[in-house]
RNA sequence: GCUGCAGUAGCUCAGUGGUAGAGCACUCCCUUGGUAAGGGAGAGGUCGAGAGUUCAAUCCUCUCUUGCAGCACCA
């Protein structure tokens, strides 16, 4: 620390604050507190912005040194410097393979090399093997801001045509920053860990290689992507490929099948056909919904399918979405242009249509209009996956006119029904996000801090904590977002909330406000399950397939021990099924041991065994799925018990 | 849509340049068995679609199509 520097003071957390020379690294702040912190630091918080511990610190600030123990900061470091490792393990390996960029992502990390050999599994496993080594060297890591021509052209020489690039994508003022992990260099903003040492060489894995363009500009030669997830320890590595394991079983493509719940085939990509039992889930499921919306003031319409594209033309979606529309065409005799018509791809333009039904005036609302709407979507053949993502979907959709002063209300009222409909599923939790104006955006400030004020006040009137993604609403008003958490800790985004300042005035939607003129209504459009498909696909796997017992779709099956047992058998299910249970006999002749493997892998929650000794008695031996033991209860009983079981949670 | 891989019996999958196999499921028979697979027999396939190469194609080539993984996209 040279004496003459300028002295700065850093505010540490616990409020303390100290005099550095100006110009001193978190690396030396950390020395001159202790040097066991020294060791442990990977890096710093100065002023809340992420800090390499080499980076010099030149004005005061409040600073925070980090440790493996801070986990958000741990992370993206171990996982930052896993891309490096692997780049220079790659690098190490084949010295012709151009590197591009190696970003961060949600479990690990990937980098994108430019090679003309495919990278395969056994090039992985060498790569892994490789960056162990690497780790095993615990070389430091270190980093210099170059000037731009100069890195230019030490990238121009070492023949990196896409540092290069990279490299004048860098705002001009920007530093451009090199780090040094070893021998081995790359072009990165950082920060970084102090040694390649500090990696956990047993907490990482290599998971594949696929395509991807460089920037995503598919003019461009395809580069192969390596990813690899990296986590703290090998605890934590082995905690997610457990989680990866339990989703692949709990896959509800796979579960479909073995529950008989609905597929999907060549002639109709992307569209479902629901069997009885995957069907009876959605009925009951969109009956609970139905009484949900009634309670809450929603009245249910029904709009058509096949809408004309003049409508489509004036929402606004002909100009933005036709590619993404089904396209139906009739040919009508003697006309002389074909009409042309679109699957309607959203439900909003024709509620506006009830909406302008008629004179409206500010009596009249709030106006709550709800529709189980199916909606088409040509969506890209790649992007469908089960029934997450499909062509032909039915949205919980509804829309609320109002005036601006009632969004408040709405909002709030809208989120304690959507959180005591996922209570009600099974999901204890979930995240709001507050997404806010955008650059490009109609409407004056003051519009915007009314709506977005109205949103906040709605979720903190609740109690409720929010993120904000600043910039990430719709051009024409603020949205909310909810984020669902299932059974093995997956997010979820299901339902909305968005407010609409356009749509109303394009299509022509007014009510008559107590001053007696015309005003336009917001409109809030808002889903809370998103679209059933994807819900039920969510609620199969988030109960791997063992459905509540008011959704499942078979309830009971009555399965027979002996056949003598056969009358007495349908006796119980016909008095199942008097009392509104969904209940099915197994008389085949099957042992009960096969009946019972087959039901239980069919996920059937009550299976009724029924032998000599219950027809004797009028009993029934109750057998619940995931236990072994059983349990004989008289059939009354029985009967009492499920039907009060059976009952949906809203009407309990 | 892009890249890679795949499409064989209802399901899961094996296999071959000379028109195909297993296990489970299904049908029938035996068995009446007490809580996660009792035994036997039988039936079942235009080997995703089309074109090409070949004496001969399920197999090789091309096109299309669907699915899977990843990317891009998701009003």
């Amino acid at each position: 620390m040279a004496k003459d520097s300028p002295s700065i003071s850093l505010t540490f957390p616990d409020g303390s604050v100290r005099a550095f020379p100006a110009g001193s690294t978190p690396a030396e702040v950390a020395a001159a507190i202790a040097p066991s912190l020294a060791k442990k630091a990977i890096s710093a918080t100065v002023d809340g912005q992420h800090w390499d511990l080499q980076w010099p610190i030149e004005a005061d600030c409040a600073i925070k040194i980090n440790t493996m123990a801070d986990e958000a900061e741990a992370l993206e470091l171990i996982r930052h410097d896993f891309a490096h490792v692997m780049a220079r393990a790659v690098q190490e390996l084949w010295p012709e393979v151009k590197v591009t960029i190696g970003p961060v992502t949600e479990n690990g990390w990937f980098y994108d090399f430019d090679r003309a050999e495919a990278f395969t599994t056994e090039d992985l496993g060498a790569i892994e093997k490789k960056m162990r080594e690497i780790i095993g060297k615990r070389d430091p890591v270190r980093t210099e801001i170059w000037d731009r021509a100069r890195a230019i052209a030490h990238y121009v020489a070492k023949d990196e045509p896409f540092k290069v690039e990279l490299i004048d994508r860098i705002p001009q003022d920007a530093p451009i920053r090199m780090y040094w992990h070893g021998h081995w260099q790359d072009l990165c903003r950082g920060p970084h860990l102090q040694s390649t040492g500090q990696l956990p060489a047993d907490a990482f894995k290599l998971m594949g290689v696929s395509g991807a363009y460089w920037f995503g500009d598919v003019t461009r030669p395809q580069l192969q992507r390596i990813q690899g997830v990296a986590f703290k320890n090998r605890e934590d590595l082995k905690a997610y490929l457990n989680m990866l394991e339990e989703a692949a079983k709990r896959d509800h493509r796979r579960l479909a099948k073995e529950m008989e719940l609905f597929h999907l085939q060549e002639e109709a990509p992307g569209m479902v056909f629901w069997h009885p039992n995957g069907w009876t889930i959605w009925r009951e499921l969109e009956a609970y919904m139905r009484r949900r919306l009634r309670g809450a003031g929603y009245k249910e319409i029904k709009t058509p399918q096949v809408v004309d594209r003049v409508l489509w033309e004036r929402s606004g979606h002909w100009d933005n979405y036709r590619e993404n529309m089904f396209i139906v065409e009739v040919d009508e005799e003697g006309a002389k242009e074909k009409r042309i018509n679109a699957l309607k791809p959203m439900n909003c333009p024709c509620h506006v249509q009830v909406y302008n039904q008629g004179l409206k005036s500010y009596r009249d609302l709030p106006l709550r209009l709800a529709e189980f709407g199916s909606c088409h979507r040509y969506e890209s053949s790649g992007s469908m996956h089960g029934l997450m993502r499909v062509r032909g979907f039915t949205q919980d959709d509804a829309h609320i006119f109002c005036t601006e002063d009632q969004i408040e209300a709405e909002c709030a009222g809208f989120i304690s029904l959507l959180s005591s409909v996922y209570r009600d599923l099974g999901f204890e939790s979930f995240d709001i996000k507050l997404s806010t104006r955008p650059d490009v955006r109609i409407g004056t400030d003051a519009d915007w801090d009314r709506t977005e004020g109205a949103l906040k006040g709605a979720i903190e009137h609740l109690g409720l904590a929010y993120e904000i993604n600043p910039g990430d609403g719709a051009f024409y008003g603020p949205k909310l977002d909810f984020k669902l958490t299932d059974a093995i800790g997956r997010e979820w985004q299901c339902g909305t909330f968005q407010v609409d300042a356009q749509l109303p005035g394009r299509l022509g939607a007014e009510y008559v406000g107590e001053d007696g003129m015309k005003h336009m209504p917001y409109m809030l459009h808002r889903a809370i399950l998103g679209s059933f498909e994807r819900f039920l696909g969510i609620l199969i796997e988030h109960y791997a397939g063992k459905l509540p017992f008011w959704l499942a779709p078979r309830q009971v099956v009555v399965a027979s021990i002996v056949s003598d047992a056969d009358d007495y058998v349908a006796e119980i299910t016909r008095a199942l099924n008097a009392r509104g249970l969904r209940a099915e006999a197994d008389t085949r002749n099957e042992k009960i041991n096969y009946k019972v493997r087959e039901h239980s892998l069919g996920k059937v929650p009550v299976i009724l065994a029924i032998g000599q000794r219950e027809v004797a008695e009028r009993t029934v031996s109750v057998r619940r799925l995931g236990e072994t033991r059983t349990e004989t209860m008289s059939l009354d009983a029985v009967l009492d018990a499920l039907a009060a079981e059976a009952v949906a949670p809203d009407l309990r």
